[in-house]
DNA sequence: ACTTAAAGGAAAATTATTATCCTTTGATAA
DNA sequence: TTATCAAAGGATAATAATTTTCCTTTAAGT
């Protein structure tokens, strides 16, 4: 159980019990949806309110002490902010994964006529994980 | 102006004039928002409900005549089904642009041993495009 | 320990989306 | 071309998702 008291400090957040929970869910699960997280946290404390969820996820993404993920088809999760990677999600059990991928060729290929200048980059790919098929 | 009564009946969708007024809204801007269709939209029939729209939107995304664009930090746009493709989004303006890449090194680099199919890919750029460099 | 800006909780408010219900209409067939 | 009817449109209510408000509590720096 790693203490996220720093880290947080580092991105300009109280370190408040509800912080550190939070935190350390994402940690243990990877990646997880607001109800997901709600559910988690109400069992650390019986009378957290769903705003304190909201609130703390919107100041963590201003942050950038996580990450959110849009995925196709299915709600978003969030993720602890880490080095730039991919994520692999399953549609028949929604599990998301990350996975490392070097984009550079791709990112290469386009075109300088488009003379479009890329920042960041954001690949999902969907398909069936192992436990699925 | 592309008349795209056929091409609804071949997804199952009834040729009605909304429905002909949002593929070609679709058709013309590429993407498009909710709320930026809404207001095309009621250009054209000036007592339109946003049910309509809401409506229709998931019939057509049932039947594949269109697909959502999850876009990192701002609203989902909808565009007509075409051959697969990726996005270029401007965090600027924020336009979106379709743009054609082979991905297909990029699957076959995802290690066999994580033992995950493939089904599609999901990939946008974003950056600054040319005209708000 | 003291102070204070920030955070938490409860609930209201707002926004986004879906469902309901009745009227109208596109598509098929007589 | 008209008659028929399931499906679609519009108005509105209902629900879901998210944000705001307001007051109490607390983290963190003195």
């Amino acid at each position: 159980m790693i203490n996220y008291t720093d880290i947080l400090r580092e991105h300009n957040l109280k370190a408040t019990p509800q912080r550190l929970a939070i935190a350390n869910a994402l940690h243990l699960r990877g990646h997880i949806s607001i109800e997901s997280l709600y559910e988690v946290m109400v069992k650390k404390f019986n009378s957290i309110s769903l705003a304190t969820i909201y609130k703390n996820i919107n100041l963590m993404l201003e942050n950038s002490f996580i990450q959110e993920v849009k995925i196709p088809n299915a709600k978003s999760v969030y993720e602890l902010t880490k080095a730039s990677h991919s994520h692999l999600v399953c549609n028949k059990c929604g599990e998301v994964e990350d996975i490392t991928i070097d984009l550079d060729s791709i990112i290469k290929s386009v075109p300088k006529t488009s003379d479009f200048k890329i920042d960041s980059t954001n690949l999902i790919l969907s398909g069936t994980c192992h436990k699925c098929q």
